[in-house]
DNA sequence: TTCTTACTTAACCGGAGGGTTGAATGAGGA
DNA sequence: TCCTCATTCAACCCTCCGGTTAAGTAAGAA
């Protein structure tokens, strides 16, 4: 399932704010490579370079149609790291379960986009 | 409430293999120093380094009684971070009002909200 | 006081991480 | 074909990280 490389790798790849931005933008949309880098003052190869982590980590895919590159966001490799943090569960995490049926509720309720 | 900085820290702490192994022990009870270097392949002084990470990051805290230092998890300082990471267990767009009040009311009450 | 225990600090080392610039690759468009 | 756009690669820089050893500090024991 999740081993200790793994860990290491999501972890590393979340511990910068600018990976973190860019799965928050990911959230919204797939973006392509050159979309992603726009609104950070940093040169595209930079940008490029945090793909490829968060890639490694496993939580974003990417996938080339023609000559773009389309970023999307690989939700599920947050979930070992997330079990691993919500064993230290001496404080009252964000219940899995509860997390699942306010999605299921979200989804199905009022915007049935997920096929 | 959690910055920016604080996710840096505290996504960076968790990404050494060395240091989860220390929180994990530490889940089990609080430990001395030595204590926590014992099963460890390495120096004091590496351990005393990785407590000084983890101390930085909130993880731990760090106690002085007499010449012993004891280290005690600090849990809640992954609140922040398992609260940051749950916003990508979607992949639909969701009502992040909503989503809001769903972390609203699983991290607000001392009780459980799961039933 | 002196010795020992429990840590931390300092200096150092090799390697990885985050950034740069500039050249290279690869796929459309004219 | 030639040009442009999208992206990566290569080389380099500097800083931080994870480890070492050795010296320093602080507190209890003798």
């Amino acid at each position: 399932m999740t081993d200790r490389a793994d860990l290491d790798t999501v972890f590393a790849a979340l511990a910068d704010p600018t990976r973190r931005a860019i799965l928050t933008m990911l959230l919204e949309d797939d973006m392509a490579v050159t979309d992603v880098a726009e609104p950070f003052e940093m040169s595209l190869a930079a940008i490029s370079k945090h793909l490829t982590i968060l890639t490694r980590a496993g939580l974003i895919a990417q996938e080339k149609r023609g000559r773009v590159k389309w970023c999307k966001l690989q939700p599920d490799a947050l979930r070992g790291a997330s079990v691993w943090m919500q064993g230290f569960g001496q404080f009252e995490p964000v219940n899995l379960d509860a997390f699942e049926r306010f999605l299921a509720s979200e989804l199905g309720g009022e915007d049935e986009t997920r096929e």
